[in-house]
DNA sequence: ATTGGCACAATGGTCCAACCAATTTAGGTG
DNA sequence: CACCTAAATTGGTTGGACCATTGTGCCAAT
């Protein structure tokens, strides 16, 4: 089985200065015990404690602000988003995205087949307290539900990378979240359907309790119910569509 | 289920100037009809049409860069490395320290769920002429093993390559690609495992007789069985590496 | 005429110094 | 104490300059 793009070109081509100051930068953030959420030095401080120009040091910062490792606020600083570690591999991945009815599908069965393995995964490896913080997420969010007989997107997701985190894997979350983003870049209002996602809400329980029974079969199942009803609003979504262009044609 | 990155918000406010820039080059990409190995306009020519400085332009440009769809050679230009759209879904996969046997161990979990899924979609969906093209490269695969005793990583490839484009889903193979040549790029010599996939050669002709009888769940089972041979020569490997720095010590 | 080398131009990489824009912070005012 | 305002902080942008590498074309020697 074939490497798909030459894999061997790329560390020989490891010299360039940015590439030693983000090295640097890595070491540092190790070092210092940096975690997520946490603030890095200035640009200006790290050029000088570098002895490189400013530009440099933002070409850097802005080369893993595209790996999404670290988010610039202007006026307040640079912040950590993920764990960082020298020797990291990156893949960046560019996926073909459609706005129509077979590419939404497409992502919700790239979902449906980690989702449900990433289900499997954390009803394995859950310990009591990832248990418990995943409760806690599924309560907020059945709260918010009542509270607007609906379905919130925030407090959803919260729950869901809860799952994913749990897994141990954190390769679910990144390419599940990008699913999520290619679908809802064209599905920001459901079209003629208004209550989107409300199909989905009891099984985020069910999904939960098999998880909390250690029960990695039951989780896959539950998950699976999950992204069907998705589905199912998707094809809901579509068909209205489908009815309205043809009542404007007539 | 919320946006992770705010997809909304990007399109609309193109505040930073360096995304408008990007939307930019892409547009002139596609209307220019530039295909990869083709070479751009200079920085300095880029930044006098778009009329921002040369920094912004080199900021946008080290973007593309970080996500491969553009390589710079300092005193020749910058070139188009991949097909560029406006609308395309940009997916940096980041795997902390990709080279330890738990990372390893994470792009086979990928790979379980949706090499699975896909086998099921590719039961459901294969035509005649499909499951006709897909025993072509079975038996291709088959041959070649027969000489080398062994198998071949590029006929294998094209064997499940030939599946995943049944599926009807472009995001399975590059996504599955991708997880490819994660696990390649450290496990290039399968340490100490000198048959390495050889375990999974009789899962390819199971794995197609469930297709070929249009049996998504047998094709399931069968994909499964056929990562969980890689995932058991991978243990192995690891397994040996431990032994060795074991010995190493005394 | 071919080949080799050399100077020059083009291009990306780095640096600097200043200013702009958003955010945070500190102080003052009610 | 709450609220507002002004200043300091920080990332974003600009213009210009220079360096390092590469490509090109001319010219001389063979």
């Amino acid at each position: 089985m074939p490497p798909v793009v030459s894999p061997i070109l790329a560390p020989v081509h490891t010299s360039s200065r940015d590439d030693a100051v983000l090295n640097a930068l890595a070491d540092f953030v190790t070092g210092a015990g940096l975690k997520p959420g946490d603030r890095l030095p200035t640009e200006r401080v790290l050029a000088e404690h570098f002895k490189v120009s400013r530009t440099t040091v933002r070409e850097a910062l802005t080369r893993w602000q595209e790996l999404g490792l670290v988010e610039r606020r202007q006026g307040s600083g640079t912040y950590l988003k993920a764990a960082v570690t020298r020797n990291m591999l990156h893949l960046p991945l560019t996926l073909p995205s459609g706005n129509d009815f077979n590419s939404l599908m497409h992502t919700l069965e790239i979902r449906r087949g980690l989702e449900a393995e990433a289900a499997v995964l954390c009803a394995e490896r859950a310990s009591d307290a990832d248990i418990a913080f995943i409760e806690q997420k599924l309560i907020r969010m059945e709260e918010v539900f009542h509270e607007r007989s609906g379905m919130s997107a925030d407090e959803d997701w919260d729950f869901h990378l809860a799952v994913f985190r749990t897994s141990g894997n954190p390769l679910f979350e990144q390419i599940i979240a990008a699913m999520y983003e290619m679908f809802h870049r064209f599905w920001e209002h459901p079209l003629g359907v208004r209550d989107f996602g409300h199909a989905s809400f009891p099984y985020h329980r069910t999904l939960f309790n098999a998880i909390a029974e250690r029960d990695p079969l039951g989780a896959r199942a539950e998950a699976l119910k999950l992204i069907a009803t998705v589905e199912d609003d998707l094809k809901r979504g579509n068909a209205n569509l489908k009815k309205q262009t043809k009542k404007s044609k007539e």
